[in-house]
DNA sequence: AAAATAACCTAGTATTTTAGTCAAGATTAA
DNA sequence: TTAATCTTGACTAAAATACTAGGTTATTTT
């Protein structure tokens, strides 16, 4: 498990998603003005999300990518195991024999921790962090900034 | 908070510290050979970790490294933070203004969650780390094929 | 005193990852 | 049909990671 900005964008987008779930598909160009980065760095990150199958596409005018399971079953371990790809963190390709054909120390040590992280990140749900107050209020300003209206009804009419 | 590789050795090289914490100093040659990294690339991180006051060098023959504290008063966190020098992870340089003047959604979101995963690894100590059974185990491997000695009254004559 | 050891320091380099760009195509609502 | 939007692939620039090479300084052993 590592923890970089790759999966933070990743997190945040997600949250974006999870934010306006009732109002419909969320397009990446507005995700992408949000959150200030290019649209197709987060395509990429969205390819892996897709094939993690936490969010899905909807294709022509009026789509954009909502997510695939409720938010409260999405993680934020999900998420960023989804897009940062495992490196193998061992020098011998997980085969344990690094050391005169005896596994490390840092095998066991860093399995179990990367676990113990794990289970911390799985316990937090998408579906949490959106009630964080902090999230609620930025929420709201970024809509009036983009011209979205985050309403139900006008939405799915 | 980030979760690098760098960040991995530190805390594994932090360890082969505790655990040899009764027979002196370990040498960085030592910790090289057992973690399969370069020398240098070991100077480098323990030049940081000396900056942060974790560890003390002993120059000389029969020096080495040793820790700086108790094994009880070093988190996972603090090693990691000496380490990982903190990129700048938002887009604004800090100052919260990347959204037309307004802190965007992945500022406040992303300081929360850093925190509680910082929070987190500051509870785990060097110390409870060596307790666990698999380090003891390789510990002693280790110690056998590189020839280290681990009683306490073998090394301080 | 000399030799050996090992920390400490500096600068440079190769590799990988991150982040972003560009362009061509596929799909679908209007 | 056509315009909006996703999808894919190839490519580039910048940063971080990991390593290399060369030293110096302090300490201990011989």
């Amino acid at each position: 498990m590592r923890l970089t900005t790759k999966g933070r964008y990743a997190v945040t987008a997600m949250m974006d998603l999870a934010i306006h779930e009732v109002s419909g598909p969320v397009t990446l160009n507005d995700i992408a003005t949000s959150q200030n980065i290019s649209l197709s760095y987060l395509e990429q990150l969205f390819a892996a999300l897709r094939k993690a199958g936490l969010v899905k596409g909807l294709r022509g005018p009026g789509g954009g990518y909502r997510l695939a399971l409720a938010a409260n079953d999405i993680s934020v371990a999900d998420i960023i195991v989804a897009v940062d790809e495992k490196v193998d963190i061992t020098r011998c390709g997980g085969r344990g024999d690094c050391q005169n054909g005896e596994p490390c120390l840092t095998h066991e040590l860093w399995k179990d921790l990367s676990r113990q992280l794990y289970e911390f990140l799985d316990k937090i749900k998408l579906g949490e962090l959106t009630e964080w107050p902090c999230v609620q209020e930025r929420a709201l300003r970024q809509d009036a900034q983009l011209g979205r209206n985050n309403s139900a009804s006008s939405a799915t009419v």
